[in-house]
DNA sequence: TGGGGCGGGAAAACCGGTTCAGTGATGGGA
DNA sequence: TCCCATCACTGAACCGGTTTTCCCGCCCCA
């Protein structure tokens, strides 16, 4: 039985009042009598009735929805579990409130703009969430342009003024450091995701900064993209290279784990002869043998705080830059003592 | 500057027609001359108007939306690809079309059924998608008595009438097992997924069949939940029992490479004195060492599918069954002839 | 010359709520 | 006893579209 959704004016029907009663008393506002509003509320309740969220939309102006696009190759996207973690903390944030969650992939960044800017051009979100932020990132201007709600998840650019969440990432990357340094590594590489996305560039700054600091002449960065093969290619140039690291640390899982079996394949033992460092920290770094250490941010964290951020700011709040608590490194079996040669 | 969005009262007014006119013009339906259609489609364009698609649903009955409720503890969802696969398909199927994806996780299969009902109570979908069906499935009572449409991402049960989406897996089982037997397996161990789901029945009772036709008195099922530290439990309980299995077929990939960790602790050569074959395919299994044997079924073109379907008997369609692509067996380097002990 | 048909468009109802401006009844205070 | 507040509630406008109804003017044909 398909049965047609009950609306206020059944409602006021039924109670012999005007939808307008049955509004303030739907809605718990002075208006009616206490009679009055138990009776409506019975008869709702009988009804089964619930707002249409559609109609409130449209006269209260909100769409009661945010939206986040995500805009990675599916093939990344599927292994990598950053964004369902981060999906997972922005339901937590939105749970059992009246705002839901517009979600769009896509591996066509021009496609991402469409999408936010046909959201905003329909009504269909309040606000909208911006991951994987690039340097002159063009949704930037899209949302100053749309006046369009926004909350960064990254790092805090201090030229704008955008609301963002944000983790102390240079703080972890010298702490990777230095831990490696103590356990007496002094050539370390970095195998960086994207040079286009700001906490790449963040990291890598952070990371040249403190090798300096740390007198590590040998240390530096090499770009890969995050996916298995960049990183397979990459790793195995630096190993068979002169002058091999007997450090990496790596951006993401991913990359750190398909590093593993290259250096399994070139008959490197990790972490005897190289120690491995992963960013996200995940199940995964568990999984393989040797587990993984890794540094873990609070990743479900930032969903969440953002999510409140941007409803703050939706109800009238003034934009801020919120921070996270620190992410911290996991030590497990991918990292040890370094073999002097 | 926020500038409000332009409305067709803007349009009408500018081009001094009535809304009816302009309503006509711009859905492109017969009641306005050709010129006066070219002058409001121009204004449109010039204010940069686009529909409201609240109003449009609240006269069109339709919320354009559609809605999918993940429910799985946030750490087997960040580490599965596969709801990132289905998403992304599911994306593809919807991409340009008016229609957004509404998306919730939660861990608790109350907060699902509550998602939707709330959804379609609200009216802001006007349809969803079912994953992981379970015996006697709460939801399938709900879309019914709600009369929502569904389509079940998963085999047909040939008692209920609800569209699907599935694909022929008791085939796959058959292959892997078939394939095992040809390398000399007989002690074949099946670690499944959690029993609830209608999916892992059906692997079960195909494998149960198969492993009777085939011979196999020695094939066996053990229960085991999809993560990795019930799949690490199992297997070594398995592998250090009497009798102990020459091959384990695993209902994902996660608790494959689990499985692969164990055999390497205790010292059990893969694949020389164990095989492994994982159940979804995902570039995680290529990423181990050894890369996992898998079976790769075609996981976004089931999302796709799904989307299509529904959007099919959205628009009056009648509800169908639809069989994706067959799954196939991917073998890689944790398959092997089996050693005669 | 008059009637019928048709095309272009205006006006208004409608979708399901919210909200504002009234209105009649009641009560309280002077 | 009169007047003003207050209360409880109604009617109507409104949000931004869609759709139905209706009307006007034109052309065609008898």
């Amino acid at each position: 039985m398909a049965g047609k959704r009950p609306t206020i004016s059944d409602i006021a029907r039924e109670a012999g009042v005007s939808t307008g009663a049955v509004s303030y008393a739907l809605n718990n506002r002075p208006g009616v009598s206490e009679s009055t509003r138990r009776r409506i509320l019975e008869i709702a309740e009988r009804l089964g009735w619930a707002p249409s969220s559609v109609a409130r939309s449209l006269t209260g102006g909100r769409a009661n929805a945010v939206g986040l696009v995500v805009d990675r190759p599916a093939r990344v996207l599927g292994v990598e579990p950053y964004f369902m973690q981060l999906i997972s903390g922005i339901q937590d944030a939105l749970a059992d409130g009246p705002t839901a969650l517009l979600l769009q992939v896509t591996d066509d960044s021009a496609a991402e703009l469409a999408a936010y800017r046909r959201w905003w051009a329909e009504g269909r979100v309040d606000g909208v969430l911006l991951v994987d932020l690039r340097t002159e990132d063009p949704r930037l201007t899209l949302v100053r342009e749309l006046g369009m709600p926004a909350v960064v998840l990254g790092e805090p650019a201090a030229q704008d003024e955008l609301p963002c969440v944000w983790t102390d990432d240079e703080a972890a990357v010298v702490e990777v450091l230095e831990y490696l340094v103590a356990l007496g590594h002094r050539r370390i590489v970095r195998v960086a995701g994207p040079e286009e996305f700001v906490h790449t560039q963040t990291r890598s700054a952070a990371f040249t900064d403190a090798a300096r600091r740390l007198g590590l002449e040998e240390a530096r960065i090499v770009p890969a993209d995050y996916s298995d093969e960049a990183a397979a290619r990459v790793t195995r140039r630096v190993l068979t290279g002169g002058r091999a690291p007997t450090a990496l640390v790596f951006d993401n899982d991913v990359m750190a784990i398909s590093a593993l079996g290259v250096a399994q394949e070139l008959g490197i033992a990790v972490p005897e002869r190289l120690s491995l460092v992963a960013w996200d920290d995940s199940s995964l770094c568990e999984l393989v043998r040797p587990a993984l250490s890794a540094v873990r941010r609070p990743i479900a964290e930032r969903g969440a705080a953002a999510v409140g951020l941007l409803l703050e700011i939706l109800s009238g709040g003034s934009p801020r830059k919120v921070k996270t608590s620190d992410p911290e490194l996991v030590p497990r079996s991918s990292t040890g003592p370094a073999t002097p040669r």
